[in-house]
DNA sequence: GTCATAATTCGATAATTCTGGAATAATCGT
DNA sequence: ACGATTATTCCAGAATTATCGAATTATGAC
């Protein structure tokens, strides 16, 4: 993964209510879970949690998939674990993800 | 780390400025590197650079110590882990960070 | 076609972040 | 003390992002 595509991966991430959205779908796990469904979870207005929805599919992040008139978010582990492993190799101590960990702990 | 925390992190490397300073002070390993070696390396103006590093610092990510006249910046090498470490936890299928990376490539 | 539901797009305002020149602070060498 | 170096803080303007009501699109049910 590239860095600038990184960055934008997570300043995707960095803001609260998108990272709550996303976790949202990683519990909800290979179903997904609807807009609206989000939107009873997270109790703000329609067009703001669409925004942030789009967002988050703008740069991988999430799929969606329109189930009669539901629009399906689903989390994609495929960018997050490219996204995770990036990290793990750039910025952290230069380790592959595999090693890390093994270290002094807390 | 809080969901809250992560998202503030998150936000912080969510800049391709603050990713490639970060990405810089990792390679710079425990010496660290002065705000002026990262100057000269990145060719942006010293204020705008002044502001990224603190908010790096800010969030926990990185940081500082004076050394004569040259303020050395470093990884925070834990901070940052513990952020692959709620990714992994809270973002990636459920699976602890020690399990990811065992499927297919690519 | 009409109605209800689900979600987006439009449009406008508020808030935040980014940027960088100028001034200031801190440190060192002489 | 003076000058040079290193970096921050101050300040303001530009740019971006966030928020959300209203209007619109899309789909399904009848």
């Amino acid at each position: 993964m590239e860095t600038a595509i990184a960055a934008r991966c997570l300043e995707a991430l960095g803001s609260p209510t998108r990272l709550e959205i996303f976790r949202l779908l990683v519990q909800a796990g290979p179903d997904g879970a609807a807009v609206g469904d989000l939107q009873a979870k997270l109790s703000i207005p329609a067009s703001t949690l669409s925004h942030h929805c789009s967002r988050l599919v703008q740069v991988g992040l999430v799929t969606q998939q329109r189930r009669g008139r539901h629009l399906i978010c689903r989390a994609d582990y495929r960018r997050m674990d490219a996204l995770v492993t990036y990290l793990g190799e750039n910025c952290c101590q230069g380790l592959g993800a595999e090693q890390r960990g093994s270290g002094d702990a807390a």
